[in-house]
DNA sequence: CACACGTGGAT
DNA sequence: TATCCAAGTGT
C-alpha cells in the first residue's frame, strides 16, 4: 500500500508538531507571538538568514545580536562604515556575506526606500540572496507561498520519498515537492518547520524517526536507512599550502597590520605581512620571505583549515622601529586587536607570535 | 556544472 | 585524527 504523503496532510502535519516542538531564536516570530499580533521584522529575517548560510545557528546568535545593537535599522546599517561592518563580522567567515550585506542594505535604502522587496524575485536581485535567501526571506517575513528549500529541507525531502538522484542533480526535483507540499496558510512556518525538523529529529546522523510527525509516511525509513540520504558526492580531499606570515612589533607595544584587497579570499579583511599562499611545497616559507629587513624571530607553524584547501603558516616576529616598514598598512596597539577585522587565521599567526595577544587581560 | 569561499563543533 | 557539515551565493 502507498502511504506517501499528500500535499493536504503534510503541512498540518508538519504545523501541529511545529507548534509544540518548534526552536526559539532570537529573530524568530514563534507561533504564540504570532497569535499576539507580532509580526516577523524583514530587516530582522533577512539579516539572520544571511548569517545562517552555511552556519550554525549557535555561531550566529551573537553576531545577530551584535549587529542588531549596532545598526537597529536597514538604513542604520546603509550608513554605517564598511570597516565597522568587516570588523564586527570578523570570526564569523565567508566574507563575501558581510561585503554584500552591506551592498544589500544600501539598495534597499537608496533604492526601495528602506523596504525589503516583498517577493522572491525582488529580492533575488539584491547582492547576497539567492535562491534560498528569497524564498525564506518572501515567506517568513512577506508571507508568500514559496518554495524554500536548504540543506536540511533537502535531507528530509531526500528521505520522505528516498530519492536516489545524487544532490546537487537532484535539487529541482526536491524544489518541485516542496513547492507541492508547502501550504498557502503559515507558508513561512511551514519553511522554519522543514528546517527544524531537518535541524533536531531528522538529522545527518542517527535521526530521531520514532519522534518524526512524517514517521508513518517516511519512504526512506520503510524501504532502507534514512541515514544514507540524501545521496551526494565524495568530496574532494584538500591540498596544503604554505605561507609565511611576519608579525612586527615596535617599542610601544603596537603590531604592523595591513588590509587586503577587497575580493578573493578574505577579502576587505586585515592581515599581517606575509608570503602568498603557494601549493608548492618548494615555495619560500623561510625567514628570507621577509616583508622588510628585521632581526626575525622563528616562532614556529600553524595550520588552518579552509574550505578548499589546508594552510601551514610559518610566523616570524620582529621588533621593528615604525620607519623601517612600508607605508602600506598601519600600526595597531596589541591591546586593540580584538576589535580588528582580523579573520581567525590572522588571529592564530598572532597568538602564535605574541601569545597573550588576545586573552582579556589585555 | 564546478569551484571558490571560513569557521567551529560533532562524531 | 579524519571527516562531515551548518538556514548558500557568486562566478
Amino acid at each position: 500500500m502507498d502511504n506517501t504523503i499528500t500535499a493536504a496532510k503534510a503541512a498540518p502535519l508538519l504545523l501541529e508538531w511545529y507548534d509544540r516542538h518548534h526552536r526559539e531564536l532570537p529573530w524568530r516570530v514563534s507561533p504564540s507571538m504570532a497569535r499576539q499580533g507580532v509580526v516577523a521584522n524583514p530587516y530582522h529575517i533577512w539579516m539572520s538568514e544571511v548569517m545562517l548560510q552555511q552556519t550554525t545557528v549557535q555561531a550566529v546568535k551573537a553576531y545577530f545580536e551584535k549587529f542588531l545593537a549596532l545598526w537597529p535599522s536597514v538604513e542604520d546599517l546603509a550608513a554605517a562604515d564598511n570597516e565597522d561592518v568587516m570588523k564586527a563580522w570578523a570570526g564569523l567567515g565567508y566574507y563575501a556575506r558581510a561585503r554584500n550585506l552591506k551592498k544589500c542594505a544600501e539598495a534597499v535604502a537608496r533604492n526601495h526606500g528602506g523596504h525589503f522587496p516583498d517577493t522572491e524575485e525582488g529580492l533575488k536581485a539584491l547582492p547576497g540572496i539567492g535562491d534560498y535567501t528569497a524564498a525564506a526571506v518572501a515567506a517568513i517575513a512577506f508571507n508568500r507561498q514559496s518554495a524554500v528549500l536548504d540543506g536540511n529541507v533537502e535531507r528530509v525531502v531526500s528521505r520522505l520519498y528516498a530519492i536516489e538522484t545524487p544532490l546537487p542533480a537532484a535539487k529541482p526535483e526536491m524544489r518541485g515537492l516542496v513547492a507541492a507540499l508547502t501550504p498557502a496558510d503559515r507558508p513561512g512556518d511551514f519553511a522554519q518547520a522543514m528546517m527544524d525538523l531537518g535541524a533536531t529529529i531528522c538529522t545527518p546522523k542517527r535521526p530521531a524517526c520514532s519522534l518524526c510527525p512524517f514517521r508513518p509516511h517516511c519512504l526512506a525509513l520503510s524501504v532502507a536507512d534514512p541515514e544514507t540520504f540524501p545521496r551526494k558526492a565524495k568530496k574532494k580531499d584538500k591540498p596544503l599550502r604554505l605561507g609565511a606570515a611576519f608579525v612586527a612589533i615596535d617599542a610601544r607595544d603596537t603590531v604592523y597590520l595591513r588590509k587586503r584587497g577587497e575580493t578573493g579570499l578574505l577579502g576587505g579583511m586585515t592581515e599581517v605581512p606575509g608570503t602568498a599562499w603557494t601549493a608548492r611545497q618548494d615555495g619560500d616559507t623561510s625567514v628570507a620571505a621577509q616583508p622588510f629587513a628585521a632581526a626575525w624571530e622563528d616562532c614556529g607553524t600553524i595550520s588552518h583549515v579552509f574550505t578548499h584547501f589546508e594552510l601551514r603558516l610559518s610566523v616570524y616576529r620582529a621588533n621593528v622601529a615604525r620607519a623601517e616598514t612600508g607605508d602600506d598598512g598601519w600600526w595597531e596597539p596589541v591591546s586593540s586587536l580584538k576589535a580588528q577585522a582580523l579573520p581567525t587565521v590572522m588571529k592564530k599567526a598572532i597568538a602564535q607570535a605574541i601569545p597573550d595577544a588576545f586573552k582579556a587581560e589585555r
